[in-house]
RNA sequence: GGGCGCUUAGCUCAGCUGGUCAGAGUACCUGCUUGACGUGCAGGGGGUCACAGGUUCGAGCCCUGUAGCGCCCACCA
């Protein structure tokens, strides 16, 4: 059976993709290089959470790293790119229980351990299903390296890290006001908090003085948090308030006496002037009551509702105690009068719930020191964000950095490794997992807390590593090279990373942030769950393949942009899929089983040949300077536009007469290209589409081929000859087929049927490239026979025209043509051709254009003047022959 | 309140350090059963590059301002 006969008509990608897959894995082609002398090159995978699947997000995060992976793998590196996922604490345990409400059960009525079990069970189900989708997508990680943010590993770098910022007094305990969410009752990071505009109310009220003097006037948005104000705060600069301070005033319905204080913190032009003050639920309240001593009355329980300290609002939950309060602020008349007010407001990232400040005991890390060498990272330059304005992003963030609140009330996590003396109160914090108190002996209690997600991806490019332990592969691929993430995380993610790779391994954690956009739907709204307007990764690719999918992801895109996903560039990937896989048939087809293609001698290459030659070699050296700079995109369309255009429109079609000619001398040279400039695209193609460009390539006629497209060298530009005088008479000659065909479509001549061509120029070269050429014209024009001539004499009347950069075609036409539709035709080209003339005059006669601008661009003006000038004169010249008669 | 981005053919988007940059795909119109592919081939129409100024010999590309849209950050009760 011949070769041909084995491949399919089609492309078949999930035959294929899966196949391939296993084939790359086995063969341990994702794991680094070993061979000494290699430059490592590595990159750490953002790891999913394990709470979901793969989204379209994490499609694009991981084409784009799998792309930057496989070039530098062909480029000769020694790769690495690390996998794995997060346990996504606050996420998963949200799922978890409310997978446990469903049946009816609480975390609290089974405990701790048995929680966590049900937890871990989760992990091996989610965790094991993303991965799968990692693969399906190609994926080209190490898995030998996958790791888990909760792994042994990643665990005793978390320990380590808390420790020795404990010891540092970079990390220290603390009674502050947080952000809590009252729906997943825990403290979250002010990073976590998401701000909203909402409507709502501006509640006027009336606060009476003690001495009976009158009342103060002051708003709020919060009447219900009136229950725990402490104070009235005034600037100390108002006139207005100069003779209250110090006073004492009637806190209305609960009847407490609390003063006026003075603080520069209330704007004197915003509102009355006069702020009421609740220390234990606002932040800036927090800050007063500090300076001012201030006692810190809670009235809200853990998830929001009234505390029993207030027994007429007790359980209600924050919403309903501010209307019951304010209707009792009315019927008291205390109320002067309610405004309609948007404000700001806080919500949970993970759950949208309204936060609520609250003070309470957590953990903190001093961020303010540790930022500076983060920012000095960037600032220098050993830290480059492509592109570039994310910096900015970055250092917003981080010249205005706070403490970071790391303990969170969760149980899916990283237990904080402090341990605590119910007796003595000793504290102390260790790697050990059981401590004992080194003052009374007796066995310490363990914080129960949990800490932040991100404490721990912080540390992945090094824990994932081997760090603390003094690793090979520490040595060998930290740095790593290239982070490939979303602008949606640097604040949460990369800031982290860098302060924590300055900080233990006094080093930048990678070189180059590549940063994402978003991808949304066709109409540019966010997916989401709740508009239902997702689209599924694992369809699309179960209906059109990987390499579809990823091409859709790719295509046409800049970074850091967001895209909006259309299923017609998928439709788009599969066509060009498609359209390869055919080039490759006809190649195969037209190669004999035993075609030796390293017999071929360059020397017989013809024109076409090295045409085609040349314009892979400046293909080859400008994708591969689109690779160096992250232009994925560009790269793309120039690999894409050369594989369609120039090779199969082009450079096929004019290689079949060879083909088809058994006896052509040249036959063989013909074959040798056709599988080598294929070839080598299929390795430009490569990272972009892995699958089809495999299985394309292993069937190819190769001189030296690799036993895998994905570990053959990448293409060197140096070593692909280039023939730019070749190239510019085949340009010539191209143009006057493209002339034919747009006289035979625009006037409506039968292509079928064979033409006699007359070619009028006074260039004898272009004459004899025509002439030689003949077979091309034949094929691609429909020409039967060309004559050449330098002059137009004997050019019939009933002739059609074209006048192209290297002179004229003539076609002279057996029925008398349309003259007035000629004459018509003939009009629109010389209005264009005038149009070009006319801008490029109107440059050169413009003094100071010829004397300032610099010698090679006058030098083309020049020419383009030249060639216009003759174009112009060609066609009016045979507008005036039609015209007569 | 500060910062950033976007506004280019009907649609979705590319356009690097200013001089073939006015492009691609799609949609549209006209042809084509040409021995790889109709998931294709050939030809064509379509944009004063949001608006107003400015710098320059020359500006989607640089500067200033305006408008619309979007995003990030920020303690104004």
């Amino acid at each position: 059976m011949a070769k041909i006969d084995r491949i399919n008509k089609v492309f078949d990608p999930n035959e294929a993709e899966p196949r391939l897959y296993n084939e790359w894995m086995s063969k341990g082609y994702f794991k680094p290089d070993e061979t000494p002398g290699k430059e490592a090159f590595s990159i750490v995978m953002p790891p999913p959470n394990i709470t979901g699947q793969l989204h379209m997000g994490h499609a694009l995060d991981n084409t784009l790293q799998d792309i930057l992976v496989r070039y530098k793998r062909m480029k000769g590196y020694s790769t690495l790119w690390v996998p794995g996922t997060d346990h996504a604490s606050i996420a998963t345990e949200a799922k978890i229980v409310e997978a446990m409400r469903k049946e009816g059960i609480f975390k609290e009525d089974i405990g701790r351990e048995k929680f966590l079990e049900r937890a871990w069970a989760w992990k091996e189900q989610y965790g094991g299903r993303i991965v799968e989708q990692l693969k399906k997508i190609g994926s080209s990680c190490d898995w030998s390296h996958e790791r888990f943010t909760m792994d042994e590993g990643c665990s005793d770098a978390v320990k380590e890290v808390f420790v020795k910022y404990y010891n540092q007094g970079l990390i220290y305990r603390g009674e502050r006001i947080i952000n809590w969410c009252p729906h997943c009752l825990t403290s979250i990071s002010n990073a976590e908090v998401e701000y909203e505009d909402q409507a709502g109310h501006f509640w006027h009220l009336r606060y009476p003085l003690e001495d009976g003097s009158g009342y103060v006037e002051l708003a709020t948005t919060r009447p219900e948090t009136l229950l725990g104000d402490t104070a009235v705060a005034v600037n100390p600069k108002d006139e207005r308030y100069k003779d209250i301070i110090g006073k004492m005033l009637i806190l209305p319905l609960v009847g407490r006496k609390i003063p006026v204080v003075a603080d520069d913190y209330v704007d004197i032009e915003f509102g009355t002037g006069v702020v009421k003050i609740t220390p234990a639920h606002d932040p800036n309240d927090f800050e007063v009551g500090a300076r001012h001593n201030l006692e810190i009355i809670n009235v809200l329980t853990e998830d929001a509702k009234i505390t029993e300290d207030y027994p007429k609002y007790a359980g209600m939950d924050r919403y309903e105690a501010r209307k019951a309060i304010v209707k009792d602020l009315e019927e008291g008349g205390y109320l002067i009068k309610t405004e309609d007010y948007n404000h700001n407001v806080g919500t949970c990232y993970r759950c949208g719930t309204t936060i609520e400040p609250r003070v309470s005991l957590q953990w903190f890390v001093k961020m303010e020191e540790l930022a500076k060498p983060a920012i000095e990272a960037v600032k220098d330059g050993r830290i480059k964000f492509v592109p570039e304005r994310f910096e900015k992003n970055y250092f917003n963030w981080m010249n205005d950095i706070r403490d970071w609140c790391i303990s969170r009330q969760l149980w899916w996590g990283h237990q904080i490794p402090a341990f605590y003396c119910d007796d003595c109160g000793e504290i102390v914090v260790t790697k050990d997992s059981e401590a004992v108190c080194p003052k009374c002996g007796k066995k310490m209690r363990q914080d129960p807390d949990t800490l932040d997600t991100w404490f721990s991806s912080a540390l992945w490019p090094f824990s994932t590593l081997g760090w603390p332990e003094k690793t090979e592969d520490l040595k060998k691929f930290y740095p790593t090279d290239t982070l490939v993430t979303g602008y949606d995380i640097i604040t949460f993610w990369v800031s982290r990373m860098i302060v924590a790779g300055m900080a233990h391994m006094d080093d930048v954690p990678f070189r180059d942030v590549l940063i994402h956009g978003l991808v949304r739907d066709s109409q540019g709204r966010k997916m989401s769950k709740s508009l239902g307007n997702g689209i599924d990764p694992l369809e699309i690719i179960e209906k059109s393949g990987a390499d579809s999918l990823r091409f859709a992801l790719v295509t046409g895109n800049a970074p850091g942009n967001d895209q909006r996903f259309q299923e017609d560039k998928i439709e788009m990937g599969r066509n060009f899929s498609n359209k390869i896989w055919n080039a490759m048939r006809f190649v195969i087809m037209n190669c004999e089983d035993d075609l030796d293609v390293s017999k071929a001698d360059p020397s017989k290459f013809t024109l076409e040949d090295k045409w085609v030659l040349t314009g892979l070699n400046r293909l080859v050296s400008e994708a591969t300077a689109n690779f160096e700079k992250y232009e994925y995109g560009v790269a793309l369309s120039k690999i894409v536009d050369f594989i369609w255009e120039t090779f199969c429109d082009w450079y096929i079609e004019i290689a079949k007469s060879r083909l088809f000619d058994k006896e052509c001398p040249t036959r063989l040279e013909a074959q040798y290209l056709l599988n080598y400039v294929l070839g080598v695209s299929m390795q430009l193609l490569h990272p972009f589409m892995p699958f089809v460009t495999e299985e394309v390539y292993s069937n190819l006629f190769l001189d030296g081929a690799s036993e895998s497209i994905m570990i053959s060298d990448w293409p060197d530009a140096d070593k692909i000859p280039s023939f730019p005088e070749d190239e510019k008479t085949m340009t010539i000659l191209m143009s006057g087929i493209r002339s034919i065909r747009n006289i035979r479509a625009e006037m409506g001549v039968v292509p079928s049927r064979k033409a006699h061509v007359i070619l009028v120029t006074a260039d004898d070269t272009i004459a004899k490239t025509f002439t030689d050429g003949l077979p091309f014209l034949e094929r691609l024009a429909s020409v039967s026979s060309i004559d050449t001539q330098k002059d137009k004499a004997g050019i019939p009347a009933t002739a059609v025209a074209a006048v192209f950069e290297g002179g004229e075609i003539y076609m002279p036409l057996e029925d008398l043509i349309d003259i007035s539709k000629e004459l018509e035709r003939l009009a629109k080209e010389k209005e264009k051709i005038e149009g070009e003339l006319k801008r490029v005059e109107g440059k050169l006669s413009n003094e100071s254009f010829v004397s300032k601008a610099p010698e090679k661009v006058i030098a083309a003006e020049r020419e383009k003047q030249a060639k216009y000038t003759e174009m112009y004169k060609s066609i009016t010249d045979r507008i005036e022959i039609l015209s007569k008669i």
